[in-house]
DNA sequence: ATCCAGGCTGAGG
DNA sequence: CCTCAGCATGGA
């Protein structure tokens, strides 16, 4: 019989194991808002590619991203995959942000709700990618739910429902995380991810023993 | 050769 | 509201 935990006792039993620091170390927030677009639904190694060339192009900079053609950005992140929609993508991103003069106080100022649903207005932005971009680049605390999370969670024996409803329904029970708790709790994940592969290596981890009850 | 990876959009029920 | 094909590279 496994043993029942609360989402925060699932946190702290990973922090015991995992150490989130130096997850995803980047040179700017620029390369944070980039990297979230270009890693949809591809590997980390093709994206590292396209950021050196991204990198050597434009220093991550909006400004310079924008001066390049489509064609130009297109061949510049080609590694990535999918790079017809990315490179609109990004580039819609920049112009975002150059209404607000590239200034990245006067968006953080905005408050969290209202920053995210101007973000999901972007196309290419979904919920996932403005979650990452709002915690990494934005200062904003926010859960994560992404592939690697529901593949953990199944192994804990939850189903989570579709993504903004299985993120109020967390974050409602994490009402006293800060930022750096929710950065730690997602970090977390995808080291356990990268550590175990899930389903079929679940069982040899230390998580084995427990089963998530997010009523609890 | 197939399958997959830190999703999203748009079309269609 | 929900489902699902298409997107596209590089590595296993």
């Amino acid at each position: 019989m496994k043993k029942e935990i609360s989402l925060i006792e699932l946190y702290d039993i990973m922090y015991n194991h995992i150490d989130p620091n130096g997850w995803w170390v980047a040179r700017s927030d620029w390369e944070i808002m980039w990297g979230a677009i270009l890693i949809q639904n591809t590997n980390w190694k093709n994206v590292a590619k396209a950021n050196i060339s991204l990198f050597k192009k434009t220093q991550f900079l909006p400004q310079k991203i924008l001066a390049l053609s489509d064609e130009e950005l297109i061949e510049t992140i080609k590694s990535a995959g999918s790079y017809t929609r990315k490179a609109k993508t990004i580039k819609n991103l920049a112009n975002f942000f150059n209404t607000y003069d590239f200034d990245l106080e006067k968006v953080t100022c905005l408050p969290k709700k209202d920053l995210r649903k101007k973000m999901l207005k972007i196309s290419g932005i979904g919920p996932e990618t403005a979650d990452v971009i709002l915690m990494y680049a934005l200062q904003k605390g926010e859960f994560v739910v992404d592939t690697y999370c529901r593949r953990l969670f199944n192994c804990l024996g939850v189903d989570l429902p579709a993504y903004n409803k299985a993120k109020d329904l967390i974050e409602i029970r994490l009402d006293n995380f800060t930022l750096r708790h929710y950065q730690n709790f997602h970090a977390m994940i995808v080291l356990f991810n990268q550590d175990y592969k899930l389903p079929t290596q679940f069982e040899k981890s230390f998580l084995a023993p427990y089963k998530l009850i997010i009523a609890k």
